[in-house]
DNA sequence: ACAACTTATATGACGCGTCATTGAATGACA
DNA sequence: TGTCATTCAATGACGCGTCATATAAGTTGT
């Protein structure tokens, strides 16, 4: 009743828990040492560094993330009282909101942003 | 200064996370939902229903889950707790514990397991 | 213009995982 | 055998994510 195929199932998934913990870990573990933010802090900057363009943004940030929209709420709320980010009220719908960084975000990221993809390619890349 | 390399191994890390968060969402849904058990309880009684011989378990689940000792020790007290696992001294090493199913545990893996592997399927199959 | 519905974000209660620490048992070695 | 270090497991404080809900703003139909 052990069927093989399920076990080769079970290995792939918890081989994929191990590589994502692990290197979920020492992202969050670095970034904390250095930087004084968590992964998932640096994940939104990281997002939002990206949208160079100008939209109304908390909302589609969702859409490129697992994150719920509760932890975004959280997560961006902390970056704002870090001063790395700022919410900005939107002109043509007042309940979105408008993220963008702050000098300080942008500093921050782009030093951030060496370090994770650092540790990404120590753990991802097929060394 | 966007090398590309850097941005396929973000993209990577991102669809990992992306299909991590989405299965084990499923995961945990299902088994509570219908099994009344969090998906970190399955895997344990998993390892277990998996190790038929004879140990002082505890310790040697632990290298075989990215989990903590700590998140290991409060997953296994709530199995205990639910009468689905029993944690016996050891008479070689009184520090050491050793696990086994209950018959209520045995019988609940069994269950679990098929949707278990139901959703690793759907989620991870090469579909 | 008014009610009923929908959408964008925030918030509070709660559960779980992590870190640091504790307690107990064992080992090492003079 | 007595001391000191090490190992296994449990625990308390704490932070973060989740769910359900709240608040506020926009939309639709009459």
């Amino acid at each position: 009743m052990a069927k093989p195929q399920d076990r080769q199932l079970v290995e792939q998934w918890r081989s994929m828990q191990t590589t994502y913990f692990q290197t979920a870990g020492a992202l969050e573990r670095a970034l904390e040492a250095k930087f004084n933010i968590g992964l998932t802090e640096f994940e939104i900057l990281d997002l939002v560094a990206e949208s160079a363009d100008a939209a109304c943004r908390m909302k589609q940030l969702g859409e490129r993330t697992p994150m719920t929209q509760s932890a975004m709420s959280k997560v961006v709320d902390r970056l704002d009282k870090a001063g790395l980010i700022s919410r900005q009220s939107c002109e043509d719908d007042r309940r979105s909101l408008f993220l963008e960084l702050t000098d300080a975000g942008r500093a921050l990221h782009r030093q951030a942003a060496v370090e994770h993809r650092a540790l990404l390619r120590e753990n991802l890349g097929k060394d």
